[in-house]
DNA sequence: TCTGACTACTCGTCTATACGAGTATGGGTG
DNA sequence: CACCCATACTCGTATAGACGAGTAGTCAGA
């Protein structure tokens, strides 16, 4: 074990009543924060901690899950613990859906993914008919059923979306729309080829910590919240025609929006 | 110290190769989920976990912690472990902004929160002329100076919100904007009454977890994230005449945006 | 009645130890 | 040379114990 040169992290002041855990947290964090461990560098390994600071493992351990905790490193099993790279983010603007980029045979999101030199796949295709759940259902003006359609959408084979939308199944119901590929345009294309033309959208953005299950599905890292961004679809008639509910992983996305002040 | 009844938490399946402080937390997870301890209940001391389930109190630590990073519950030294209980949420709608809502002597938080049945306060009221970071002097268009103010949100006593607008000096000096108080209408009624009718704005949203300080600042519980928000706000020149950084307890807040369809 | 001490509970911090499992490396074997 | 394996490192999980500090209730004494 290579000995720590110990200028890179400071030693514990042993007069604070500030706890030695979180005393050797504020120490890395300061060390990451000032570049002294670049992004993806790898931090001294538990065991050079323990003899750095001269404390036990159990201590050391519970100052990198405060730095975990905050986003600021991740570990890898039998590797170390490094400072967690910032990953490339995608930005959605607020225009994305405007009908002027409908043209084109291919979805905003491989569009957009190309155009930022990623690679972009789509994943878990699933759509089927069921009943909506109470939220849906009040913002679709209570259909008895919906076509759901769900996938979840990736980067450079990193998954970073999860997206559901949810039609009133008399509008869906055996047209493009129903298909796994509902063709170029996407559904807001073939929406108003059957006659409902979009005349706005809203959309309700919150963030929060994953559910277990978005963990798994969005392969978070600790310390990683979502975005949950819930976008309803309303025609020229005031009818609400789509419901999309997206989780998306915070790190990876930064929402853009340009507001008129009038 | 009371007998845990068996029924509300399962036990634990010792053949699964899931570790034992995940089996703990996913238990205590539906327990929640199905209502068996409600928000703001009590969860069962860890000395009754470690009971019931026979395992070390740090492996009903490690359950608990796991599920305070999901901002499912919160402890409090002496007391307990608490379902955290959800805020009330302050909504944020896209016309906020709009010359329409500008014409009360109050601000826009405090009249919505005043709607909603809280009660505002502003705090940390602090304006002064200093150095553009290098992220706000591009938005601003390089201005050698700027006027700074900072204010922080609270409702019902709890902070929710930092703020922090930034105006090129050139625009904001020896002017009612540069005063603690701007006067009816807020720093946008004055900077129209200067001649800088407003345009649109631009808003970047983000969601991290919170820096020390923010923790601190926000007095935020484990498990919450922040909303990051960068508004910029342009006159019918096209000049960028404000930069407006907020930073919002997520549990707090949902954003609300309308979009046209065109 | 009020107050303060005591007590019994809560979570917070820290130590010491043990074993397991994933990863990388080097060296020996085929 | 290619492969496998031993080894030594990484972090992950779990135990048992100790003490500290915050909270709340009880009970005795002023």
């Amino acid at each position: 074990m290579a000995p720590l040169s110990s200028g890179v992290l400071g030693s514990l002041d042993s007069t604070s009543d500030r706890a030695v855990f979180r005393q050797i947290a504020d120490r890395l964090r300061e060390a990451i924060d000032k570049g002294r461990f670049k992004e993806g560098a790898k931090l001294p390994s538990e065991s050079e901690l323990v003899e750095h600071f001269g404390v036990s493992r159990m201590t050391v351990r519970n100052a990198l899950s405060v730095l975990q905790g905050e986003g600021l490193v991740h570990s890898e099993h039998g590797k170390g613990v490094f400072v967690r790279p910032r990953p490339p983010v995608r930005r959605l603007a607020s225009d994305r859906f405007a009908r002027r980029h409908r043209d084109q045979g291919k979805s905003a999101f491989t569009v957009e993914a190309e155009a930022a030199g990623s690679r972009p796949e789509v994943d878990n295709l699933q759509v089927k008919e069921e009943r909506p759940t109470r939220d849906i259902a009040t913002r679709l003006g209570e259909p008895r059923k919906v076509l759901a359609r769900r996938r979840r959408y990736l980067l450079d084979g990193r998954p970073v979306e999860f997206a559901a939308s949810f039609l009133p199944l008399d509008i869906a119901r055996d047209t493009p729309i129903a298909q796994p590929n509902p063709g170029p345009g996407g559904i807001y294309a073939r929406l108003e080829e059957l006659g409902h033309r979009l005349d706005h959208f809203d959309e309700e953005v919150r963030a929060r910590m994953p559910t277990p299950a978005e963990v798994k599905s969005l392969h978070l890292a600790a310390g990683v919240p979502v975005i949950h961004l819930v976008r309803t679809a309303y025609d020229t008639e005031g009818r609400a025609v789509e419901v999309c509910d997206t989780v998306m992983a915070a790190d990876a996305y930064v929402l853009a929006y340009q507001l008129p002040a009038n």
